[in-house]
DNA sequence: ATTTGAAGCTAAATCGATTTAGCATATCTT
DNA sequence: AAGATATGCTAAATCGATTTAGCTTCAAAT
């Protein structure tokens, strides 16, 4: 079998006996508009399905300035949150016959500011990236140059600048309450150092919630780098231990992991010793001897929303509007946060 | 600030003076071959970077019928092996100046043809592809179409076709071997109802294996359904302790992570009751109460290898040399297979 | 003094679609 | 019957780059 030369607008033209002009207008669907007969609108319908045609992106692209792309930056896509969050973006664009292209950023400026140059000259329609420190910045440039463009997970408060992500007040909110219902007096939460606010409000969610119970005093936060997070979690989990702190919530999927790994290393034992909240599902929390009592985020409706919001911005360029979404956490409570005996 | 047009090619040659043909030709390391002068070229470079000016990708691609644009297809990318070899991808494409789309067959037939149309239409330069049951025919159909093609995980032994994989005959040896070598007698596997080769080469290596050990009569492997795994999973597992099963090995990731949470719902312990080996890393493995013994891939060098080859193979579209390469497993032992005692 | 050749550059065609402007022919008005 | 309107279709411009073919100059060769 040979290979076969693409079928061309120019090909279906030719066979039906017409200009390109007329199948593509057809084809766009605009034959009544173009008062084209109904009998030729027919048969080249007829036609474009015989001859298998499909019109070739690119050249639409480049004569319509739509790429029927968007880009998508996350911190790390090999993240199961991320990997999570890309997978529903992937299928929702694709029912609205968008494409995807995914990168990560690692959490790192230079990278962001590389990743969004390369997207936009790609052609995208638009931008979905989750913003790492310092990218104010440039993501207010992003918007100045009128590129449509939803923030994910994390926002800037002080920018006009649409996104989707978790209500990290309540979550956190949720958590620290539960635990105090339960008995718990010295809870504690590990932390990322960053500036990001999803970070400062789930911190705030805890901090609020401490004081409204009277627990000020109690309040304990340990913020660590988010490199080398193995290293100076045993260093907080250690400082956080000697304090007497009898609950910890960690306020990232990574945090959980590897703070319930350093615990096990440490022979400290949930919750015997400590109780234990980790943040965002995973397959972990379930399958240790007590399952952990996890904070859910609305996955699906987040990444929904933010492609929603994306897609009516390409769609309606002029409309400059701020869309937001926030998605209810969940708590999902398990064995790692018993009732505290009262002796 | 105003939105800024962005520059031209037009613009640039403007700038400086001359044709567009001039800036193109320079821009594109042309310049000593078509004899421009070396002041010329200077000056032309001076200012492209002066106005910051880069290509429009989608003009380029028209013209040079080439995008910089590769299509990788997996099963599903919020499955972690599968987040893991596309993370790998996407940093070795982007260092290599090309642009990845991922998309997830969900091992679907029909999905898998639909997103090799799609890709191919946006105008990728190449595929690299996990190929799902059933799609040796449309492989084979890409291969005739001269499209650079490379499989990821999985391939047809029958075809003439490129493939980056784990040697998995000598995975599920070692493990069974390693099994034997602990003093375990009735060793069963749990696999996919799938024609796939790499799960049959799984089961070949554990088939190999026990009979070269004489244990041809305890060979016992329980396919499962790809979908509705967690049901299916009680049923395999309650039936594989009936027989008096002392080690299972799971024979992918998702059926290890399902096979520990069954084996914990149905109160039976690893290692006491029954030894375990999984399949491909997670944290999982590592958090519980005993670590899982588990084969680890080459996650890095299969992805590596693969978009080795596919660039290769773009760069060289008359070779049509087939390329493979495969993976080395490794064994890491860890508590869930302990010593049998000898009683 | 004329031809040959090299050096340095450019006009125009091209990739494959969409869209604008407009050309015939037929029908309707008055 | 002449002008207006509707119907059905097409030629050519366009998007922004690359590449082919070719045009000037000026120096070297005969």
């Amino acid at each position: 079998m040979t290979k076969e030369r693409k079928i061309l607008l120019n090909d279906v033209a030719k066979a039906v006996g017409v200009s390109k002009t007329l199948v593509s207008i057809v084809i766009n669907g605009k034959a009544k508009q173009y008062r084209i007969s109904e009998k030729m609108e027919k048969r080249v319908f007829e036609v474009v399905n015989e001859m298998n045609y499909s019109p070739n992106l690119v050249a639409q692209n480049l004569r319509g300035g739509k790429s029927q792309l968007i880009g998508v930056i996350v911190t790390d896509i090999s993240n199961p949150f991320y990997s999570m969050i890309s997978r529903i973006i992937e299928d929702k664009a694709n029912e609205l016959s968008y494409t995807v292209l995914f990168s990560s950023s690692d959490e790192n400026l230079v990278n962001t500011k590389k990743l969004i140059k390369v997207l936009i000259n790609k052609g995208v329609d638009g931008l979905i990236i989750v913003p790492c420190d310092g990218s104010e910045e440039i993501i207010k440039n992003l918007q100045e140059d009128n590129i449509p463009l939803v923030l994910l997970d994390r926002y800037f408060p002080n920018l006009e600048i649409s996104f989707s992500c978790l209500d990290n007040k309540k979550a956190t909110a949720l958590a620290t309450q539960h635990l105090i219902d339960r008995g718990y007096k010295k809870i504690a939460v590990v932390s990322y150092l960053t500036d990001m606010n999803h970070m400062s409000d789930r911190v705030a969610g805890y901090e609020n919630t401490m004081i409204k119970s009277g627990k000020e005093k109690n309040i304990n936060i340990k913020r660590i780098n988010i490199s080398n997070q193995r290293m100076e979690m045993y260093g907080a989990l250690d400082y956080l231990l000697k304090e007497g702190t009898d609950a910890i919530i960690c306020l990232t999927n990574m945090l959980s992991i590897n703070g319930i790994y350093c615990l096990n290393e440490m022979k400290v034992k949930i919750p015997e010793d400590i109780a234990f909240v980790g943040f965002n599902r995973s397959d972990v929390f379930n399958l240790l001897h007590s399952p952990i009592t996890y904070i859910k985020q609305p996955i699906e409706q987040i990444a929904n929303e933010a492609i929603n919001i994306l897609i009516e911005k390409i769609n309606h360029p002029g409309n400059l509007k701020k869309s937001i979404s926030i998605g209810d956490p969940e708590l999902v409570i398990q064995h790692s946060t018993p009732q505290k005996s009262l002796w």
